[in-house]
DNA sequence: GCATCATATATGCGTACGCATATAATGTCC
DNA sequence: GGACATTATATGCGTACGCATATATGATGC
């Protein structure tokens, strides 16, 4: 589970509810990790039972007092330690793929039509990125550039995935039109482990 | 959830048991849409209520009788409609992705070796697929070859993102050895939407 | 002889998580 | 003046899903 790791994450720049924590979500992770608002106050309960964070009521006449969460040491160093080794990726689930395994079940129209599709959705949502992600430095940590420069860098490997996706897609479409199925399973893998290095022959 | 789509695509191509199904997942959709074997003898429950699949009991002496589950024409339908209109992405969770959106909390060697360490598991994913998916074709079918190009053509998009991946992560470590964080975001992100179409200019 | 694997199905239990809703006061649009 | 958004937290409920385990037997290995 990540979302603990994700409110520590938040906290350690400096101290806030949970009400905006579930506005960072939104317009930072919410694309790799979302949460339900209801998760996040969930998860700030456990991570107070386990000491990782600490609470300061701040008391509001007009509106529910906000509980302020401060992260402890002891959920720095967990924070540290977890940002640090390399999880173990949980098989992301697709259901593109799903639909894409089984789409010779469907005629080369159909098939085709599914692949632009999903060639759409991915330029909408490469659109999207620029109102969607307004990333904001923190200004409360000591070295808000290189904060915000990873921040950053993660949405650019999410540009960066979607190009690759839209070219692939390009190349599948072309692959059926030429209806490649008919010469086997050879045509089908264009490139096949392992891995030999970067390509410096530039054939 | 595709699970029950999963289900249906495999008995389209002709009858199989629970313990058949739970072979097919591990050996194709494992990676994309993993499935525990309670998983999908509940599942098999619940299909059968819809009446996407009806079942025949096959006797046998020495093991458990065997429960042979056959796709209805109800299930035909409903599996062809899944597939050919596309799905809208359940937004994957990526445990990888939110490490690196706080790497800015490690110390730049780090945040390399975290990178690095992450390259080295994506290669050693890609050179166990040859051994991994044991693809065979479904001669049950009446257009084997057709059903088994897509079956590799899925598998084809996983190589080729996980190249990008790996070439994206070589990118990423350079310009943290160059230390691109001191010149502020504009450095970070390589490319912005929207989308201008393949560069044809050869840049 | 004993462990383990393959075949085959079934169920209890826990967890992560999302949706909906409750509560409560203020501001704003039309 | 009523609908709706904003700030702020809390809880019930349902579902999807994985892990562990139970049951039953023949084959294989040491």
């Amino acid at each position: 589970m990540s979302l603990e790791y994700v409110i520590l994450g938040f906290l350690e720049v400096g101290p806030k509810t949970g009400y905006d924590l579930k506005k960072r979500f939104d317009r930072s992770v919410a694309g790799f990790w979302p949460a339900d608002q209801s998760s996040i106050y969930r998860m700030l309960d456990k991570l107070r039972q386990r000491e990782w964070v600490s609470r300061e009521v701040v008391v509001q006449d007009d509106r529910p007092n906000r509980k302020l969460y401060h992260i402890t040491d002891e959920g720095r160093e967990e924070l540290h330690r977890w940002i640090s080794e390399c999880q173990p990726g949980t098989p992301p689930r697709n259901a593109w793929l799903v639909q894409l395994f089984f789409s010779g079940l469907l005629s080369d129209e159909e098939a085709i039509r599914l692949l632009e599709d999903k060639k759409a959705r991915v330029l909408d949502r490469l659109a999207s990125f620029p109102e969607k992600y307004r990333l904001s430095p923190d200004y409360e940590h000591d070295e808000p550039d290189r904060i915000d420069f990873f921040h950053w860098l993660t949405l650019d490997s999410g540009v960066h995935m979607r190009y690759a996706l839209i070219e692939w897609i390009d190349g599948a479409i072309q692959r059926i039109r030429n209806k490649e199925y008919e010469k086997g399973r050879d045509g089908a893998v264009t490139r096949w482990p392992p891995y030999e290095g970067p390509d410096s022959s530039g054939g």
